[in-house]
Formats: C-alpha cells, structure tokens, sequence
DNA sequence: ATAAGGATGACCT
DNA sequence: GGTCATCCTTATA
C-alpha cells in the first residue's frame, strides 16, 4: 500500500468492514500475534487517519502483576473486564495516553496495548497533532504508545470504552489484505513487575517499531 | 541520564 | 478527608 500525502478530504482507501468481536475472544497473545499488521483507522468528518500496526503487547488479569487488571476491577480498569474490542484508553506520566484493546470474553480481564504503527494516511494531520514541522521524520509520528495516541488524537475522555468492531465507531481495526511476515517476541517494555515474559510481538525489520535500535532514529 | 507531568489506588486518619 | 508511591513515556541534555 502507498501512503498518501494526508490531504484534507483525503477518501479511506483502506478497504473492508471493522474486524468482528470474535476477533478480540482469545488471549491476549494470540489476539497480539494476529493484530500485527492489521490497521487502525480514526475517522473525523471528512479527514482521517491510518496506521499499520506493527507492535504490540499483552497483558492478562489476576496472573500477571504487570496488568492493570491484576488488582480487580476499579473505575478506571473497569473496560477490561468488559467485552472484548472495546477500547480501554488511560493517562501515564502526567501527559500520555495509552491505546489498549480488550480481550478475551467478557469477564476476564486482558488486553493488548498498540505500541507502534506504521503511519498510511493522514499523515501531515499526524504531524500537525504531533507538534512537528513538516518535515519530520515519519518515524516521530506513531513509533511510541504515548506518540501514537497523540497523532491520532486518543484520549480517555473520548475514546476509553469505545467500540471498535462497531462500523460506526470514530476508531476501528480493519484488515487489508497485508501479510504480516516474521514476528518477533521478547519482554515487555518499561515494567518492572513480571518483566522476563515475552509478551511484546513485533513484525521483524520494521523500522516503526519503537525502542532504542543501534544507532539511527530515537 | 533524567526531569517533567498528573491520575490512580493503597493506605492512613 | 489526606498523603504518597507508582506508573505499559517522551523530549531534553
């Protein structure tokens, strides 16, 4: 697939409906591995924009100490518990927003957080909500949970609890036909708690995955 | 390397 | 009611 300029009035060129409940029923590791590579579409009258998902991580509930889940159910967490392909949005750090998407069936907690995209379309949009110049490497825009979220304009007040698999929502998951080649798995980032299990999964050799790489980016 | 930043939940009184 | 440690990060130097 090309990437578009970004344009204003700028038409989906991704096709297909929103990827079903069903989609989302399993465990967060095999929702993980089967949502790499799919794309994330926000919609907003006329403009929009789309990102290949190219990281991901899972989290359970009760068993993994790293979740939010891991507590019980709160107010804030309450999403999880939830059907799955709802969205569960929260605030870090005093200034990001996290993109989660539940799974498993209702009443068991697990998500999987999107770490990176790889931006398609809507692209000088993203830049704008990023705060960059119009030059900015496309690597700046979704290559990070709390970037991603800001180029999209994902927010708990608007988006914590919305559903995706609705061909309705704003927000939606949908399938393009791209095949995802080798995944790659390794630990999780940024956690303390349970930090040996490999629950992060990445599309090999993509230069939008997030973290520190030998020596290019940031 | 590390400062910034704010919501949350746990634990008190 | 209040305080405090924690937190799935990012942009800087």
């Amino acid at each position: 697939m090309k990437r578009d300029s970004g344009g204003a009035g700028h038409v989906l060129r991704v096709a297909g409906k929103p990827l079903p409940r069903s989609f989302y029923q399993g465990s967060p590791e095999l929702v993980a591995r089967e949502i790499l590579g799919k794309v994330l579409v926000a919609t907003a009258g006329s403009r929009q924009r789309a990102g290949r998902i190219v990281e991901v991580e899972a989290y359970h509930g009760a068993d993994d100490p790293a979740a939010h889940a891991f507590t019980g159910i709160t107010p804030r967490n309450a999403v999880l518990f939830g059907p799955p392909g709802h969205a569960y949005v929260y605030f870090i750090y005093g200034m990001h927003s996290c993109l989660n998407v539940a799974c498993e069936p209702e009443g068991r907690a697990g998500c999987i957080l999107v770490r990176a995209l790889e931006p398609l379309s809507g692209i000088d949009e993203m830049r704008q909500r990023r705060g960059l110049g119009r030059h900015a490497p496309l690597r700046q825009l979704t290559s990070g949970p709390g970037r991603l979220c800001q180029a999209f304009g994902i927010t708990r007040a608007t988006h914590n609890g919305m559903d995706l698999t609705s061909a309705a929502s704003e927000l939606q998951i949908v399938e393009d036909g791209f095949r995802a080649g080798n995944v790659v798995v390794s630990p999780r980032i940024g956690i303390r708690k349970a930090a040996e299990r490999p629950l992060r999964f990445f599309l090999a050799d993509n230069e939008f995955v997030s973290g520190r790489r030998s020596r290019a980016g940031q």
